[in-house]
DNA sequence: TATTGTTATACTCTATAACTATA
DNA sequence: TATAGTTATAGAGTATAACAATA
């Protein structure tokens, strides 16, 4: 049952039927990578991955916590957190001090605080492109939707 | 500058400031990873993974049309391209024909078509414990919102 | 010469299990 | 015994480069 392409001298379609246009998961997907590519592109001269700027953004709203915590928060499993905390504090932006014997509290150095600002205002940048995109209420309408899609009630 | 947890013998706090609550790239993401956790657990029982249920819709809705096309109609590379269609084929969902000695045409084999009913109706029920989170009118405007950020004007 | 698909490969991200040490 | 962090490792997803065959 195949669509005869060209089969009667007609041009070719120009694109395809797209069946998951209205699957939300899937545009979700969708936007989420082409996000990631554009903010994976705003880093690189800071020579930071997005996990690592979320994990220096966190520790800057939230000095002194454990690491555990901020695995928690960012959905980062504790395993995966050793070589991305050891690599902030061996960049100099991190301070890891024990806590109580087993636990690491975490803050950020002079250092990392200026490079978290910095990475403020790139951020700033990075999502106002996208932001642009969208109508003046919008954006607040879609964060809020979001939200309820995690679960916030 | 610690936060001094307990230093003065009141109670930790329960949860973190969330410098992140605001940023939609960040927030789109969390939401895609957990859409995707939750998929990829309905679809255990298939034995599929998100990439082959997408070309196997792809496919259904465009029977005969070229891998490249499917490709680039998913953003999935063509050399990735490789393996998951042919183990669509191997699995007996998806023909694979010559189109034009250089080029593949795929289409759906009556089993693949079955299970591409199945799939549907598996993922509505996916995508319903999500939406069921969403006021009336709201995932029409989500989904807009994304087709925006996408760049559609 | 440009296009389609393929092969091989490498890199990142994420997940699990087993371990140490501290409370 | 439960908790915090660590180590090692495996898997999935994705990226590039080089290649063959065809238009």
């Amino acid at each position: 049952m195949a669509r005869h392409r060209n089969s009667t001298g007609g041009n070719p379609p120009e694109s395809l039927r797209d069946p998951l246009a209205l699957r939300l998961g899937y545009q979700l997907r969708r936007v989420s990578v082409l996000m990631m590519a554009d903010l994976v592109a705003a880093l690189t001269p800071t020579g930071l991955r997005p996990a690592e700027i979320t994990i220096l953004l966190l520790i800057g709203a939230n000095s002194g916590c454990r690491q555990g915590e901020v695995a928690a928060a960012l959905g980062i499993k504790p395993a995966n957190m050793v070589p991305l905390v050891a690599r902030l504090v061996d960049s100099g932006l991190v301070a890891r001090a024990r806590a109580d014997g087993r636990s690491h509290s975490l803050s950020l150095t002079a250092k990392g605080a200026e490079r978290v600002a910095a990475i403020e205002k790139l951020l700033d940048r990075h999502e106002a492109g996208f932001k642009s995109r969208l109508g003046g209420s919008e954006l607040s309408g879609l964060l809020k939707s979001l939200s309820k899609l995690r679960g916030d009630p």
